[in-house]
DNA sequence: ATCTTATGTAGTCACCTGTTTACTTGCAAC
DNA sequence: GTTGCAAGTAAACAGGTGACTACATAAGAT
């Protein structure tokens, strides 16, 4: 992962279960190791409870770190969401290629994603931590950039953007359907059935 | 309304009267009134800020009720959201007629809440209070009983749930892209349009 | 070996949360 | 009037929240 390698450039090593390197110096008050503990505990506790039901107190614990730390490096708690956030991109690859394969590649996207065993956390992050509206300019910038504006680019026509919500809707629908009616009726369909219907409803929503 | 008459007939109310009197008598003490006004203050609240991020205190404020009311009348916090949101449903029209014209009902219910000027209450309170845990089986039931169950009872064939949950993402996607990504982009483009494109959405959807 | 720097720690602050208890007050039947 | 009961109230409970501050301590330079 994009945090792990930069962590690894700045420390010169990796971070937990390996055994001491004598080469590579490794002191035990690591800021940069320490920083990334806590913002992979504050990733996996965000994505598993969203971000009301998740306290610094709990990310320290997790990260195996004090609570005032999470102040001291980011700031405030929201500004550790905002920084985790940043962290990852699911959808990217949908977006590169042909625009006359986007409605199938992000179709293949959602499907994957309904098949994934253990949910992604940006997604899971994102539907449940939708609620807090202090956060809220943080996930409106995250979605404009990593989802609209992306696929605004890949279109013609007039109304770009609002074929572009469109897809948005089935994109960011899956959430609360994850959460709300769950995915066993989706994975027990048959997937190229389902990639079939997918691609078809995005083409119509971009056409 | 129907809650009122149902509470009415639990408490019997209008008992002490021997036989029905259409007299209102309105007391300076009235249960049933503070009641109500718990629950419409309850209903604009949580569709405003979500659950989380409503106080029981914030509830009696508005309505000009102590705050113990709340419990002594309810119970619990979370067993008042359940009786505000099984108060109404919003999207029952569409699923009466014939089921030939059930993407286009469907298609014609997303545009109109899009272009409704005050947001529905209970689709808002819903993306809002998606993420706690603790109020989570009374959304999933909310869900099954108002959107899958009548959609799934419309459709034939196989993987029928599925096609019905394939649908409910677009229609449970509309808020959080209201809440992230605006309405305006869908309210500038054409309605006929948009109908046109929802409507070929949900036939492959649910074919 | 000493000094300096910054990483990590414990404790505290002021506030908010849902809920419960003990209490007061208004109303109607006797 | 007096009394009984339901409606309404104030206060407290037990706990949790993010943020902050004074302090201890390990690492690296001198």
């Amino acid at each position: 992962m994009v945090l792990d390698q930069a962590e690894e450039a700045r420390t010169g090593h990796d971070r937990a279960g390996d055994k001491p390197d004598d080469r590579v110096k490794r002191p035990k008050r690591d800021r940069e190791a320490t920083r990334a503990r806590l913002l992979e505990a504050a990733r996996d506790l965000f994505s598993e409870h969203g971000y009301d039901h998740v306290s610094v107190r709990m990310i320290a614990a997790d990260a195996g770190a004090n609570v005032a730390l999470v102040n001291r490096y980011f700031g405030s708690k929201a500004a550790l969401f905002g920084e985790v956030l940043a962290g990852e991109s699911t959808l990217e690859q949908a977006f590169t290629g042909s625009p006359a394969d986007l409605p199938r590649r992000l179709a293949e996207h959602v499907v994957r994603v309904v098949h994934r065993a253990p949910a992604s956390p940006i997604p899971r992050m994102l539907d449940r931590s939708i609620g807090n509206p202090e956060i809220l300019p943080i996930l409106q910038q995250h979605m404009e950039r990593h989802l609209v504006t992306p696929l605004t680019a890949q279109l013609d026509g007039p109304d770009a953007r609002a074929r572009a919500t469109l897809a948005a809707t089935i994109i960011m629908g899956g959430g609360p359907v994850r959460r709300l009616l769950g995915l066993d009726d989706l994975r027990a369909a048959d997937p190229d059935d389902l990639v079939r219907r997918l691609t078809t409803m995005f083409e119509a929503a971009l056409s």
